[in-house]
RNA sequence: GCCGGCGUAGCUCAGGGGUAGAGCAACUGAUUCGUAAUCAGUAGGUCCGGAGUUCAAAUCUCCGCGCCGGCACCA
C-alpha cells in the first residue's frame, strides 16, 4: 500500500450533485451527512469515498468524491446489511455457545454465511434461539467502533482467546495491511470492514436458512467447520419476496417435474443412473436427432466406440493414473458360480468402463495413415460414459454416474485451430439460440499449476481461445488455473432453477494426448506431424442439458420437444369416433398425440391436460364432429380457436417443426 | 467422501410405545356434460433395511442404505 500523501489541512469533498464542501482534514462522512441534514444523518449507513465503501466515522484526509450511502442505495445497502448480519450471527452464536471459534463470514448472493469451529454440532433447531439473540442485539443498538491493532499483539490477543483460526488469518494477512478490529458493543472481530454505525441499522429482515459442513480454507484435508447460511434484506417485504421466489423456483426443479410429467426416475440399485420413461425419452430423442442434424451439416462424422476397455489402454491414455478414482473397473473373468467360492480370483486383467471417449477416437484416427489433406476430421460420438462420482456429488440429472455426451474430437493442424474454434462457437450459438438459452456464462480456464506442455504452447493456446471469444463478441470470465492439465478450455455454463451454475458445453485445446498416444499425420512436406486435438461438446451431456431445459421451460416445452404435443379431448361420447379418426390423422402427420375419451366433463379434461403441460388441446364435441372442425386451445391461454380439422393439422405440423427445419 | 436434515399409500403429508390415517391419484358404479376439479363407493402399507431395548416398536437405541441442502471433487 502506498503511503498516503501528507494530510492537507483542508479537504474538498465533491458530492454526487456536484456541490463541493470544504472541511478541515480528518472530517468524517458522518459529520458531512449531519451537515447536509438530520434526515440524511439518520439514514446514513456508510459512505463511498472515491468509489470505495468506507465507514461513516473514518477520517477523510484528502480531497475527493464523497457519497453518503443509505438504504436507498440497493447494492451497497444490501452488501452492508449482509456483512453486518454475518457479524451479528457470529456475535449471537458466541453468546449462546461459548467456546465456539469464529473464522470467516462473507457476503454471498442473496445473503451471507459464517463458518464456526465447535466440537458439538449445531442443529437447525438452534436457529430459532440464534435468530432471537440476533434480534435482541439489533434492539440493543450496539455502536460500531473500529480499532487498528499491531499485528503481533493481535495474533497474541486472539490466541489467548482461543481463536486460533483468527490468529492464523491475521498471520497470513499481507505485510503492511492494517489489522483492523471491529467492536459491536463488547463483542469484536477481526474484519476489513466497513460496517454500519450500529446494530440497529441492520434491521430485522433476515433469516437463517441452512446448516452445512465446510472445510477450513476450502481444503478437504483441513478440519471441517460448521457453516450457517442466512439471507438478509433491507425490509421484511424484500425478505418475503425472496422466500417466495425460492419457493417458486423449487416448483421448476427438474426432479419434481420429472416425476410429475413422468419423464424419468432414479432408484437406489442404480444410483446416479437414469431410468428414462417413454415421455422423457421423447425429449432425449428429439435432442439427439436435432444435434445430429446440426453436426452433420457442420461437417462432423459420427462413430461408436467400445464401453469396456482393458486397463492397459487407460494406462496409455493417462487415465489410469490421473482419473482412476473416477472409473468403474471390471475384472475380465468369468465369475465363479460355486457356492462359497470367491466371485473372481483377481487373476484376470482389469477392464474399465470408459469415462471419456477421446482415447477411443484416437484409435479410429490412427487406423491407416492420415494426410494433411484429411484434416480437419471432426469425429463425433453420442458416447455413453461412466464416472464413479462421489455419492455426495450426485444431483438429479445434473450430476450422474452414467452420462451420454454429445462429444466430438476435432483433429486438425495448428493453422486450423482458430478457424475450428470460431466454427464451434458459431455452432454453439446457433444451438443455444434454438433453445432460447440466453443466460450463458463464458469462462476461459487457463493453465493449472500441474500441467503438461511448455509455456510457449500454453501462451499460444490461451491466446488463441481468447482471440476466438473476442472475435465472437463474447464477454467471459477468466478461471485462473482451472484448465485441464493438457490444455486450456472454454466453459459454457447454464444456471438451474435455484441459481446453481452448471457447465454444459465445453471446448478444449489438447496438445498432450496426441503426443501421448503418438498420433500423427503426414504433412505437405512428407514428414510426420502431430495434429492438435480439440475436445468439444455442445450440450455437454444429454442428462444435464435435459435437466436444465426442463427447468428453463418449467416443463412447458416448445412444441417440437413436448413429450405429448396434442391432446384430443371429447365433450361427449358421441364424438368418440370423430376424435379417434382425428388423432389418427395427427399421428399420421408425425405428431405425438393422446386421445382422451374418458367419461369426464370437459372442464376436468382441460384442467388435467393443462396440468400435464400439453401444449395443444383439441376439444371436439357434437358440433365439431358434425362440421369437421376442432376447437384449439393452447397451454396457458383460455382462448379458443375453431378451425377446420385439415387446417388445424397443417398448422400444428408446421409449428411442431424443430428450429433447424422451421420454414 | 465429509457436515446437517429427512425417509409412513403412486404423490403431498399427519401420527411419535398399545388394531396405521387424510387429501389427491388409482379402481368400480352412476352421470353424456361446451373449455382449469360431477357424485357415490372400493381397494391400496415390510411405516427405508438390519439388530437391540420392551409384555408390546412406525414410534426409543445402535448400525447400515438412500434422498435433500451445503462442502470437497468434477467433466
Amino acid at each position: 500500500m502506498s503511503a498516503p500523501a501528507a494530510p492537507a489541512s483542508e479537504v474538498r469533498l465533491t458530492l454526487p450533485d456536484g456541490s463541493v464542501r470544504t472541511y478541515g482534514a480528518g472530517v468524517t462522512a458522518g459529520r458531512v451527512a449531519a451537515d447536509i441534514g438530520p434526515g440524511l444523518a439518520k439514514a446514513a449507513m456508510a459512505a463511498r469515498f472515491e468509489g470505495t465503501l468506507i465507514d461513516l466515522d473514518r477520517p477523510l484526509t484528502r480531497s475527493g468524491r464523497l457519497a453518503i450511502v443509505t438504504r436507498k442505495d440497493e447494492a451497497d445497502a444490501l452488501e452492508l446489511i449482509r456483512h453486518d448480519c454475518a457479524h451479528l450471527l457470529a456475535q449471537a452464536v458466541q453468546a449462546l455457545f461459548p467456546g465456539t471459534q469464529v473464522t470467516i463470514g462473507p457476503v454471498i448472493e442473496d445473503g451471507f454465511y459464517y463458518d464456526f469451529a465447535r466440537n458439538e454440532p449445531f442443529s437447525v433447531e438452534d436457529f430459532e434461539a440464534i435468530e432471537a439473540k440476533m434480534r435482541a442485539l439489533v434492539d440493543a443498538d450496539l455502536p460500531t467502533r473500529r480499532e487498528v491493532w499491531d499485528r503481533d499483539a493481535a495474533i497474541a490477543h486472539f490466541e489467548k482467546l482461543g481463536e486460533s483460526y483468527k490468529a492464523e488469518i491475521i498471520a497470513d494477512l499481507p505485510a503492511g495491511e492494517d489489522i483492523s478490529v471491529y467492536f459491536h458493543g463488547d463483542w469484536h472481530d477481526l474484519c476489513r470492514g466497513p460496517h454500519l454505525p450500529s446494530t440497529k441499522h441492520i434491521g430485522k429482515a433476515f433469516k437463517l436458512t441452512k446448516l452445512a459442513g465446510a472445510y477450513w480454507r476450502g481444503d478437504a484435508r483441513n478440519a471441517q467447520l460448521q457453516r450457517i447460511y442466512g439471507t438478509a434484506w433491507r425490509e421484511e417485504k424484500e425478505l418475503a419476496a425472496y422466500l417466495h421466489r425460492i419457493e417458486e423456483a423449487e416448483k421448476r426443479d427438474h426432479r419434481r417435474i420429472g416425476r410429475e410429467m413422468d419423464l424419468f426416475h432414479f432408484q437406489e440399485e442404480a444410483q446416479g443412473s437414469v431410468f428414462w420413461h417413454p415421455k422423457g425419452y421423447v425429449l432425449w430423442r428429439q435432442l439427439e436427432a436435432y444435434i445430429r442434424r446440426r453436426q452433420d451439416e457442420d461437417g462432423y462424422v459420427e462413430v461408436k466406440t467400445p464401453q469396456l476397455l482393458a486397463s492397459k489402454f487407460w494406462e496409455q491414455s493417462g487415465h489410469w493414473s490421473k482419473f482412476r478414482e473416477n472409473m468403474f473397473v471390471v475384472p475380465d473373468e468369468i465369475p465363479s458360480t460355486e457356492e462359497g467360492a470367491p466371485l473372481v480370483t483377481g487373476q484376470g486383467q482389469m477392464m474399465a468402463l470408459k469415462p471419456m471417449n477421446c482415447p477411443a477416437h484416437v484409435q479410429i484416427f490412427k487406423q491407416g495413415i492420415k494426410s494433411y489433406r484429411d484434416l480437419p476430421i471432426r469425429m463425433s460420438e453420442f458416447g455413453c460414459c461412466h464416472r464413479n462420482e462421489a455419492h455426495g456429488a450426485l444431483h438429479g440429472l445434473m450430476r450422474v454416474r452414467q452420462m451420454t455426451q454429445d462429444d466430438a474430437h476435432i483433429f486438425c493442424r495448428d493453422d486450423q485451430v482458430t478457424d475450428e474454434t470460431l466454427r464451434f462457437l458459431r455452432l454453439f450459438a446457433r444451438v443455444y439460440g434454438d433453445f432460447g438459452l440466453t443466460d450463458i456464462s463464458y469462462r476461459l480456464a487457463t493453465r493449472p499449476e500441474v500441467r503438461a506442455g511448455s509455456d510457449d504452447v500454453w501462451d499460444r493456446a490461451e491466446a488463441s481461445l481468447a482471440r476466438a471469444l473476442d472475435a465472437a463478441g463474447l464477454s467471459y470470465a477468466i478461471a485462473e488455473g482451472e484448465g485441464a492439465f493438457y490444455g486450456p478450455k472454454l466453459e459454457f455454463h447454464l444456471t438451474d432453477a435455484i441459481g446453481r451454475s452448471w457447465q454444459c458445453g465445453t471446448f478444449q485445446l489438447d496438445y498432450v494426448l496426441p503426443e501421448r498416444l503418438d498420433v500423427t499425420y503426414v504433412g505437405e512436406d512428407g514428414q510426420r506431424h502431430r495434429p492438435v486435438m480439440l475436445h468439444r461438446a455442445v450440450f455437454g451431456t444429454f442428462e444435464r442439458f435435459a435437466g436444465l431445459l426442463i427447468e428453463h421451460f418449467a416443463g412447458r416445452f416448445p412444441l417440437w420437444l413436448a413429450p405429448v404435443q396434442v391432446a384430443v379431448a371429447t365433450i361427449t361420447s358421441d364424438a368418440d369416433s370423430y376424435a379417434q379418426a382425428l388423432s389418427g390423422r395427427l399421428r399420421a402427420a408425425g405428431l405425438r398425440v393422446e386421445t382422451d375419451l374418458r367419461n369426464e366433463k370437459i372442464t376436468y379434461k382441460v384442467r388435467e391436460h393443462s396440468l400435464a403441460k400439453t401444449p395443444i388441446l383439441l376439444v371436439v364435441g357434437r358440433k365439431e364432429a358434425a362440421e369437421g372442425t376442432v376447437s384449439l386451445r393452447r397451454l396457458g391461454s383460455p382462448d379458443q380457436e375453431v378451425l377446420a380439422s385439415e387446417a388445424a393439422i397443417a398448422q400444428i405440423t408446421r409449428e411442431a417443426a424443430p428450429p433447424d427445419r422451421a420454414a
